[in-house]
DNA sequence: GTTGGTGCAAATGATTTGCAAAAGG
DNA sequence: CCTTTTGCAAATCATTTGCACCAAC
């Protein structure tokens, strides 16, 4: 469909999915692409949009399924920020992790580190491997907690 | 609709909603009594259907019109356990949190005080009052980690 | 009475699935 | 070739919303 000369950072991505018997096709270069591209946080449903740009016949569909391969192979997350759908963020963006205030849907970015100590210890206490790369938790900021609700 | 006697347990929350402004509707009631009874995780289609077996004219949109206004009361707690819904839960079920395993979907229940240190940190660091009533964990269990995933 | 609550039906919106055709290795 | 992947269309399924009617207070 296309043709693949070499190409900077999608390279040792693409390695990856071979190695782990998956296919190397143009549309899951693309979806990564614009995964990385962003930056940040992304839904499926506007992944498929910034693709389409490019390739104008990928479907969602396609998009939730590549997703899916690359969140097993642990190179995405997906996050439930409490609008009811899913942002995914390619895992090598620097971790973190997110206040969510549930009044006022406000979002205080969070140090990845801060939840080392918690990791540790459902390693230890309970041989459980957390995946807390991409957490949110929800509460209310303080400026939402000086106007008190009904 | 009905004529109310005395009701045991179900009278101090009666008298919540009414000093909030709320009405007491028999639905609500049965809503209310449904997810007591249920005594821990109950979606909203799920307490529809129970009610309905009482009073079969409840819509779930009462359901969650009705949770809605329950969780604002923080009567109720609403989780994501990773299934794509909500799993509501009467909040004064002892407090505890999950480990849900993304292989097997195993859930390990875990103690409440196991975040405590967490909030503590958050509020005085932040400002922020997180709400780690009920809280879900993703991650590998001590199983699924021996077998290793493609 | 007023106001808030309810049932119904319909819309929304994310996510999934079956299937035949196309492409990767 | 053989297997995986794709696009498309249709199906699910949870959740929300508009609206006319009814019930609590």
């Amino acid at each position: 469909m296309y043709t693949w000369t070499t190409m900077s950072c999608e390279d040792e991505t693409a390695e990856m999915l071979r190695r782990a018997g998956h296919k190397l096709t143009p549309q899951r270069l693309m979806i990564l692409r614009a995964l990385r591209h962003a930056g940040g946080h992304m839904t499926a449903p506007r992944l498929a949009e910034q693709v389409r740009e490019v390739y104008p016949f990928v479907d969602v569909s396609t998009v939730y399924r590549t997703l899916d391969v690359l969140k097993r192979m642990r190179l995405v997350t997906a996050t439930d920020m409490g609008s009811g759908d899913y942002v995914f963020e390619w895992a090598a963006e620097g971790q973190h992790h997110h206040l969510i205030c549930s009044s006022c849907s406000g979002v205080t970015d969070l140090d990845h580190g801060l939840l080392d100590g918690l990791a540790e210890r459902l390693r230890s206490e309970f041989g459980f491997a957390p995946d807390l790369h991409h957490f949110a938790i929800f509460g209310l900021c303080r400026v939402c907690q000086a106007s008190a609700l009904p």
